[in-house]
DNA sequence: GTAGTCTGGTTGACGCATCAACCTTTGGGA
DNA sequence: TCCCAAAGGTTGATGCGTCAACCAGACTAC
């Protein structure tokens, strides 16, 4: 739940800069966004969303499954014997554990994988695809990575591309650095 | 909701390559994502997700918001007046009707925007920050720019930057021409 | 072998995003 | 004037993602 806004001093009521240090109209100093920096990053979150939006309609369209359904199921698909343990799932995916368990929970009813019983560790469980997961996997298989390749890969230069990789590891990296708990 | 996988023809039993045209293991052809494509691919996302994540995560400590909260905050402290129309704020953030309406329902049980009364047409509303709204945003704008230069920003090189932007730009460009209806 | 901790996993609550259905007002035209 | 389509907005259902709390089996120390 979201809490409400912390105690804490109230501005003087006179008339400043709304928000004065976040992406202003002034140009100047500090940690406040340039106007560049704001374009870049507004663009960088509607690429993202909207490429999102796309694929998760196209996959939604032509086979019936999500993106994240659509992740769960090509690494499964591609396990050797078409099981993983939930642990190895949740590495490969990366994802967090709890998301996860509620995947593969909403998947489960709707009989594209199911789990069973781990014999090497009673904690733990096999998540298998079924033969429904796999066609729906293979259905949008195609679809989807010409997509990708159409809306993604096809409008970059080599260059932009090289570049587009550079900058994802460094961020990703950065991240790491500063923020270790939040980036397993 | 989402439907189960639509009928189709069954594929052959025997073993072939699970997901023959997605990012699979052979090397050659088609529409297949090649495995250089795959991973930049996953860490696009990786990233993204990774970002909003540590940025959300922050603001909710610093200021008790989510991302959405704030950029619908930033817009309206922004605006004359500190007020917007709702069809206005939607131009301005990009997003669904239904996404804006029920945003803003939750905002406003908080206390952080209030709707009132649109004199010029009276389907509309007229959406305003609130002081609790104001407080907020400007908790959070200080910190969250520093840490979307210190993640994003300081992480690029100049000619990263610039190449992202470039790739941004080609990759909305292309959804535009190619799913109009979808990249409003 | 018993206690304490670690690890793998689940659950419930809640915010976020999309879709489809719906309502009201507006603004034209016949 | 009356009708009707388009526009602005809301609502309900449902999937997605996070967090915090919890549970049970496994490991380690003693």
């Amino acid at each position: 739940m979201i809490p409400v806004i912390p105690d804490r001093p109230r501005f003087p009521t006179r008339a400043v800069d709304p928000i004065p240090n976040y992406a202003g109209r002034m140009g100047e100093s500090g940690n406040r966004l340039d106007g560049r920096e704001y374009q870049s990053w507004r663009a960088f979150h509607r690429m993202h969303d909207q490429l999102s939006l796309a694929l998760n309609q196209h996959l939604q369209r032509d086979a019936g499954i999500s993106e994240p359904d659509f992740q769960v199921l090509a690494a499964l698909a591609e396990a050797p014997g078409q099981a993983l343990r939930s642990r190895e799932l949740r590495e490969e995916l990366q994802w967090e554990k709890s998301r996860l368990a509620h995947q593969l929970r909403r998947m489960e009813q709707r009989g594209l994988v199911l789990r069973d019983d781990c014999p090497e560790d009673a904690r733990s469980a096999t998540v298998r695809i079924t033969d429904t997961g796999l066609a729906g996997v293979r259905t949008a298989a195609q679809a989807h990575a010409a997509l990708v390749r159409e809306l993604f890969f096809d409008a970059l230069t080599p260059a932009q591309l090289d570049a587009f990789d550079e900058a994802g590891a460094a961020v990703i990296e950065r991240l790491r650095q500063r923020c270790p708990a939040e980036a397993p």
